[in-house]
DNA sequence: TGGGCCATAGGGCGTACGACCTATTTGCTA
DNA sequence: TAGCAAATAGGTCGTACGCCCTATGGCCCA
């Protein structure tokens, strides 16, 4: 588990940033702070893994909060202007990566595990290849071990399809064989029935929010 | 269920944006745009009941794709840079509600809500008024109904206790009460067993996921 | 060609679950 | 003060659920 500690002083990105990140599984955003002083004594209590960082704050600039930090841990700085002199003095702090906020979440999932594992972003000419490397190459311990059918089965769980006969006619096959496919996903996850079967599925991602 | 499609050039904000409003019981995003066009083409295929509109994009700015837009439904300006001739370029293009980025979640909400009852927030003196009349006024149909213990137990169901006697243990009362606790949570909002309950619990927001 | 994994399916067994009904105590409020 | 809702608890009943075991066909790969 990656723990993240953002800072930005729009409060919309930073509450949807973190839920967005609390949805990834191996990513958490232990806090959040809207201006720089904040942020200095939010990592300095809480020791995240990664920091993600917003230029434009108050009090403070990402930049400054930056340099005050000693030992901090791998920082990304992200901002809405991508200048060139953003990213020098950024890089001059510290930085191991500079991103636009026009990033995607994958990109942007991929770039905190790559911050994380000590790899360097920024001046990297090869970060297509980079990201791609850290683009979910684990998921949760037991869920990478998930067979398709098994994935799709925890979907309509987590979509309020709970009943045995209504999973088996969704999956065209017989309520015998939903049972071995829960039992499966049981000990593979470790859990016990499908009222957690259904939380997992949840944690995992494994719900289509949009149909 | 107030029906939502937003419009942004920043990805970070735009799928945190989505992420943290679908967490909103009694709001749905139904889609969103990365720029002008796109949204415009959006919003005539789908007919949200409100729109969030980013002011600076590409192709199309937020306030040019308003204007195209024909019996356009609600619609709320974001920007970062609240200037007071981009509130008059909104307003003239016809949006009810412009805010800064560094709005709150919850007040963002409460916008999106008396959007959507048909007030207009531009230039309203009572502003504060309005907001908190429109703050969380109801949860989901049933769950609003939905007592404190029953809250309760939904909140242990979406953290994975799920067993009739864990979840007596853990709320210090009998199997039964337990049971009958569930079987009114069943009856409020219109499901069946344990598992739904569980989905249900995690998207009422009603599970901590910060210990 | 054999072993391994997956998806499919069936049977049996014990029990936890959910449905329906009743009942007591507490606390608010009309 | 009477009435009502919430929280607590008990009983019965049928069944869906989870557990254990076996089995077959398809596929990949060593």
């Amino acid at each position: 588990m990656i723990r993240i500690a953002i800072a930005d002083d729009h409060y919309l990105l930073l509450g949807g940033l973190k839920e967005a990140l609390n949805a990834v599984p191996d990513l958490e955003v232990i806090g959040t702070a809207g201006d720089g002083e904040e942020f200095v004594a939010l990592v300095e209590t809480h020791g995240p893994d990664v920091l993600l960082i917003d230029i434009e704050m108050p009090k403070l600039t990402g930049i400054q909060a930056l340099r005050k930090l000693k030992n901090a841990p791998a920082a990304i700085v992200m901002t809405m202007h991508t200048g060139d002199d953003n990213l020098k003095r950024a890089e001059a702090a510290g930085a191991v990566g500079f991103l636009s906020k026009e990033t995607r979440l994958p990109d942007l999932a991929a770039a905190i595990r790559a911050a994380a594992a000590g790899e360097t972003l920024i001046g990297a000419e090869n970060l297509d290849e980079i990201l791609d490397r850290h683009r979910q190459p684990v998921l949760d311990a037991g869920a990478s071990a998930l067979t398709a059918r098994e994935r799709e089965l925890l979907g309509l769980l987590a979509s309020g399809i709970s009943a045995t006969d209504e999973i088996a006619d969704a999956m065209f096959i017989s309520q015998k064989t939903v049972k071995n496919h829960l039992a499966s996903i049981y000990e593979k996850l470790a859990i016990a029935d499908r009222a957690q079967a259904a939380v997992e599925a949840i944690r995992l991602g494994l719900h289509r929010r949009d149909t």
